[in-house]
DNA sequence: CTTTGATACGTAATCGTTTACGTATCTGCA
DNA sequence: TGCAGATACGTAAACGATTACGTATCAAAG
């Protein structure tokens, strides 16, 4: 009734079954050399048997483990779960099982967390990083390796995965120019933790301003210092603008999503209408964007299409040479908040 | 200068370091049983050929892996991508790794990423699933497991962790009706769908309007269908019921967060204001409740709390025959909604 | 000087697979 | 009949670690 404690190993099947274990073998991977009747007999003892393989010794022969590595700086966070749920689903459909480990974007964690799934012979490993830490210190070779959502430095030859943030930034610029904003705020990343699209983004901003005629203005980017979360400081930044009185606003460009939130909070608690005074959009489109009031506009940077392109990079290891850069396309989501 | 692509064998630095293998062993591990100058030559040897271990042998040698898998609905989903960054958090500090696979709910999935589990040898299995689609098709007791969030069969004997959703219930009511809430709806999830929890906190809502002397009114509970997004259908039902008019409202009890989100949406398209002529209050207290316009009053159901709970059944594997309930503390955090 | 015990190793088996290679049986055809 | 080639297996060697067991050396104790 009860089935055993311990799945046999192949061995033991062989034994009930009265053949070698190389039979059992070929009859698990349908490899042929066995006849009808033979197949028929250990199909059946592996059966009642509850015969489970162990991947281990299967890893060990082959080395490979079916299994990649992901490491981000946090699980829990809307757009990297996102990301990490079409990893998950696209790897399945491969046959492959996927390793979560929170960096924090901490170098030592990262280092760590690097080196373990080396040695649990990971198959590949997919990085939201933009592996500073890892460099000269950690052999990037070993696996293939495909960064997410970062420029790692192109002297690393590590492929990455990221948006046209240019384009991106110059889009929701445009979208903003385009409903009547003439005094545009960009919210941007600190300048330590620019991650590379901050900037990027900012160019874009700057192009979309450029190309409408209209003069920028330093005073309308506004940089978080980066100690304290995301939507607080947004929300401080633009409090204190507003509150100063200084220049006159219509439009807001933030550069995620959180950062959005805290404009939007900023704006709120002083009456600021949106959009009928200041019209916001900001980034990721998670669904965060989804719960505010008003709805967040958000330039949707299609995680399930980035998740497709990195795992195809990591599973099927193009020649070398190829081009290290792959954008993925963005699409804007207007919502309440820039209509 | 580079390191050579694949890591070498304990076999290869024991040649190199003029040893057995025994002695790297012994050395790696810390051991003892060798001398003071061996352990630094060997140490000098795996340092300088970048020595990474191979888990997988030592997995088989072993048969443990220091991985656990979880199984979960989706990562994409706020208050379940808390769980696992917690879990894999706890996990990581006790030198274990996290797989994750998401299951859609679906039975034939959580069959497949069980068996998958299983053969990868994990030390211990996670899931989010009340067990009905496993019992009686995989066995469950080949590798310590523990259930999340809800609440499969006891005669399954397997642990699980969750809240006291009966006292979570009464203590949200509760909260409402000592802001003045007298008449209060309850927004349940579909009865099909129903994890355990939702209808205990129904009991709960129930306790609370008794001991109240609040008469109960069967149209003041509202039950999802569950064919579509939670979001949506609860903004559709009460929608539906705000539009008919027939009972008056002074408060709604949401069994979870999105449903709250939706009930917000109700609320505010039809111009009724909250908290003002409506108190709100839903359940899981993630992000998302934060971002909402008024701010979410949330039960908190502790995920950091769940997460250290689980773990720790899992690795301590504490004796048989201890008790399957575990129960995580709950809080509540009030925001606009409800004051 | 012998004995005892500790220390510092090495040898080889083992974990559960896969697979190269060998071999026996059979089928079909000249 | 004899032989080639296919078919259906079995044998045994890996994969990279750990570890029980054996052994040589040495110091201290008797």
């Amino acid at each position: 009734m009860s089935q055993p404690k311990q799945s046999p190993s192949i061995k033991e099947i062989a034994a009930i079954a009265g053949v070698s274990t190389a039979t059992v073998s070929r009859v698990l991977n349908d490899k042929g050399g066995y006849g009808e009747e033979t197949r028929r007999r250990v199909m059946a003892v592996l059966q009642s048997n509850g015969y489970i393989g162990n991947m281990a010794a299967k890893a060990l022969r082959e080395s490979r483990t079916r299994t990649v590595g992901l490491i981000l700086p946090s699980i829990d966070n809307p757009f990297f779960s996102s990301l990490a749920y079409h990893l998950e689903e696209r790897l399945d459909r491969e046959g492959h099982s996927l390793l979560i480990c929170n960096s924090l974007g901490d170098a030592e964690r990262e280092q760590n967390h690097y080196r373990s799934l080396l040695a649990k012979q990971v198959d590949g490993i997919l990085m939201i990083s933009d592996l500073s830490a890892l460099a000269g210190r950690l052999p990037l070779d070993r696996v293939p390796l495909v960064v997410l959502d970062r420029r790692p430095d192109p002297a690393l030859a590590v492929p990455y995965v990221v948006n046209d943030d240019r384009a991106a930034g110059k889009a929701a610029t445009e979208h903003l120019l385009a409903r009547g904003c003439r005094h545009l705020m960009f919210l941007a990343f600190p300048q330590a933790a620019d991650n590379g699209a901050s900037s990027l983004r900012e160019l874009g901003y700057l192009d979309a301003l450029k190309e409408a005629g209209i003069p920028v203005d330093q005073n309308y980017i506004l940089r978080r210092p980066g100690l304290s979360p995301a939507t607080e400081e947004a929300e401080a930044l633009v409090g204190r603008f507003l509150d100063e009185g200084r220049f006159p606003l219509d439009g807001i460009v933030a550069v995620s999503e959180k950062t959005a939130v805290g404009a939007l909070f900023a704006l709120r608690k002083r009456g600021v209408s949106v959009p009928g005074e200041v019209r916001l959009l900001g980034f990721d489109n998670t669904i965060l964007s989804e719960v505010t009031h008003p709805g967040l506009s958000s330039v949707d940077r299609c995680p399930e299409a980035m998740a497709d392109t990195a795992v195809r990079l990591l599973l099927e290891r193009p020649e070398k040479g190829g081009p290290l850069l792959h954008e993925i396309p963005f699409r804007l989501a207007e919502r309440e908040s820039s209509r």
